[in-house]
DNA sequence: GTTATATTTAGCCATCTGTCTAATTAGTTA
DNA sequence: TAACTAATTAGACAGATGGCTAAATATAAC
């Protein structure tokens, strides 16, 4: 669980979970979002999966990366727990 | 904000603020509870000043740390938000 | 099979991080 | 004032982190 807020201590690799939540996108698509050269949002990529909060999936020369939103879900109620808060979460605007 | 998310990435300092959800505590209380020596403390203590996330109090030789619960929200709510969960949390057991 | 495209791996580097020991600061007590 | 206690600051160091360029891998297209 460590793993995962390692994971989550970067604001790149926050963005890129943000942008999953809308739906999945190769490491192109979410490179482009990005200031950084190739290699190095591949580095993230590996962080997140190794924290196993995305999953890749090759389908021709391009891998597709998905949201695990459990595990983020997980994560936070985890860190809710451990500090025990109890939040009233606002409406969705 | 940033401050905040690299001061809950280290297990350390969320044991940290864990701790003293309980009531306020002395860096040699705190300390009393890690394997590591009181430089190191202080540093963790450091580090969770600067995100604001804890206040020492000094009164007499010692300094007495608090807890800033709303910004420790504030922070749970805005991972949240920027990750676009609702959680259901559990009922306190 | 060569070329083009998408992505990762390898290797390098500067900076940050977490730890330590030694020294310093500040308050209390004798 | 001197000694003691609580905590911090200074400085060093190993290892992690986040970025880069260059090279490798793998699939597709010609």
């Amino acid at each position: 669980m460590n793993l995962v807020y390692k994971a989550l201590s970067d604001p790149t690799r926050r963005k890129i979970l943000e942008l999953l939540r809308t739906g999945d996108k190769t490491a192109g698509e979410l490179g482009q979002e990005f200031p950084h050269t190739a290699p190095t949002m591949s580095k993230h990529f590996s962080v997140l999966k190794d924290a196993d909060l995305i999953q890749g999936d090759k389908s021709g020369t391009s891998i597709s990366y998905r949201l695990n939103v459990s595990l983020l879900e997980e994560a936070m109620l985890s860190l809710l727990s451990q500090f025990k808060l109890e939040l009233s979460q606002p409406a969705k605007e």
